[in-house]
DNA sequence: TTGTACGCGTTATCAA
DNA sequence: TTGATAACGCGTACAA
């Protein structure tokens, strides 16, 4: 014997049709005046509007989207908690896209294998109108797909030629970093690069590395490819490679990192080798998050939350106005010294 | 003169009906084939998997939520960027419900007036299936109207005995935290506590004022007022509320502080002052976020990423299963003691 | 100025 | 085992 279901005087949400018969009009009228659309009499206006208010009614935005082909809501893949910097790109993209009256949905990539069912399922199809890729990018045959897919795209901290591309300028950070280094004398400086993704082309760590490269040349140093790293993009990954790279012989004087969290791990890692910052090692990062200043490292600082703004202002004005030429949009980074870089204390 | 639309041989994306033709059958084969359900026969299956395959369709998750009344995804409601607390819960809210094959769709309150729109307006709803709620105290007539608007809710960090609440057990956590700042020899304890949301009589920063005065009492310690001031939740808040603390005539020798990074700004403060810690100054937190570990603050942790999980499970169970009894989950605290608290260096 | 009827893409029902 | 058809709730021609 099944209990009985008491369906309590239909509870089910009102749709357009019962406003409609409530307010004594049509449906089309009642629609108009959803959408505040000309072409009503005023006083049919105020009766539709009371039978709204008296129904509760509101418009199902499934329905609509049905009609429209719009979600309203913009779509963005991270690798997301790999690295607070995709924080703070996240805070810009969501002041915009609220402002802007869009949802925002979150999806996370932590695996390699995570990434490619999004790239090559494009799940997303048709739940979200555009979409924010950070800091994944994407080789040759993705792009062209994503190119293809009518879907709008914006990739923040990545290249491809194909698709609207928001990036900092990497290779005049990396530079910039350097070349503070050896402007304090520092002569062996170590290189704590990120793990590569994608395209190897346009490339984040890459681009960093080519910075490295021309500081060096300009000064007329040589590059020393075991006092180069690849590790996580994480504090416990710089601390494996500072561990590494400080217990060789002829150990680096001071280490460029290619995010905050990795020099932090350098930090840790000096600290349990009893080796002082500054004093007998210099560590820069590169990023700018908050844990920099808080442990007044020195480091490179992007752009981050400005890039989210401008990433999401530029998805959302390619979805009102698809398709359009892609956009390289670039941003400059800003050395920003504290209390981690200085002159080497002990010369021979 | 307008240029010429070319539009490129039918780009529209491919419908049930156009598998079910080209496959030569009819949609509702087509749809049973889809969410592979029996009752079709082995070769007629696999004609339409071959013409889906060749018409690259897929499913439109509009038209299908349309008739199933779901979106498949959860809404979550965050102050959002104002502690990293909440990321922390973000990302295990993240992992369940990845995992259990749902989207997460972000919204963010930053002002009292944001909160208050997503409160009466539910803006949501029919975007999401279930909402969370994190840190946000609804009070009495507004959590009456969550649990008669049919949407599945979970409260994180916050508690209303209509909802089902998963809270830590705060008077406990900064019962221990005055406890083990007691056992050292303080008997001038400066509180600083966040500002207080929503509903008074349930809140996370009224707890922990409990679990003070319980402490003091147990010590017969006499509760200070003008020891305990009220702060925004951030670094700048605490260092503020510190300053304010420590240039007090009698200043405390130890500052329990309601979020770790209101502590952060104590130890800010307290450097500004020239005041070392832990010799002439302990310092406890509340959370446990990673900056807790990298400045060695002692901290009260919770365990954050487990509640994101826990309440991201609870809120799938609740949908599934609507309505349920709401159900209080609570969630201990750990002293985590580091670098921060000792006894007091000057005594008389 | 207003109402009617159709279509959006899918699932569910029912008859064949 | 299958195919036709009615929903789902809304926008929008088009007719009145």
């Amino acid at each position: 014997m099944e209990p009985v279901q008491y369906q309590s005087v239909e509870k089910m949400p009102a749709t357009i049709h019962n406003v409609a018969q409530t307010a004594g009009v049509g449906v089309g009228t009642v629609s108009r005046v959803i959408n505040n659309r000309p072409g009503v009499k005023q006083a049919t206006r105020e009766k539709v509007l009371a039978a709204i208010q008296q129904l509760h009614y509101r418009p199902d935005p499934i329905a609509r989207s049905m009609i429209s082909k719009r979600t309203n809501s913009l779509g963005i893949i991270v690798p997301f908690f790999t690295r607070p910097f995709f924080m703070e790109v996240l805070r810009g993209v969501e002041a915009v896209s609220a402002q802007l009256g869009h949802e925002l949905v979150l999806y996370n990539v932590e695996t390699h294998a995570q990434r490619d069912r999004y790239f090559s399922g494009l799940p997303i199809h048709r739940k979200v109108d555009g979409l924010l890729i950070v800091s994944l990018p994407p080789d040759d045959s993705i792009s062209r797909r994503f190119s293809d897919s009518g879907m709008p795209i914006v990739l923040v901290d990545a290249y491809s030629p194909l698709i609207t591309s928001l990036v900092v300028n990497n290779v005049e950070g990396a530079y910039k970093a350097v070349r503070c280094l050896i402007g304090y004398g520092h002569r062996r400086i170590g290189f704590i690069n990120g793990e590569i993704e994608g395209n190897f082309r346009f490339n984040q760590a890459n681009d960093r590395l080519i910075g490295l490269h021309r500081a060096l040349g300009e000064a007329g140093l040589l590059f020393e490819p075991e006092l180069v790293c690849i590790s996580e993009w994480n504090r416990n990954g710089g601390k494996l490679a500072a561990l590494h790279l400080l217990s060789q012989p002829n150990r680096p004087t001071a280490i460029f990192a290619a995010s905050d969290m990795q020099a932090v791990g350098v930090l840790e890692a000096a600290k349990e080798l009893g080796i002082s910052v500054p004093e007998h090692l210099s560590v820069i990062g590169f990023d700018g998050i908050e844990v920099s200043e808080l442990l007044e490292l020195s480091t490179v600082q992007q752009p981050m939350r400005e890039m989210g703004e401008v990433a999401a202002t530029k998805l959302v004005e390619l979805i009102e106005n698809y398709p359009q030429a892609p956009e390289l949009i670039r941003f400059d980074t800003q050395l920003v010294e504290r209390h981690t870089t200085g002159p080497i204390a002990v010369t021979l």
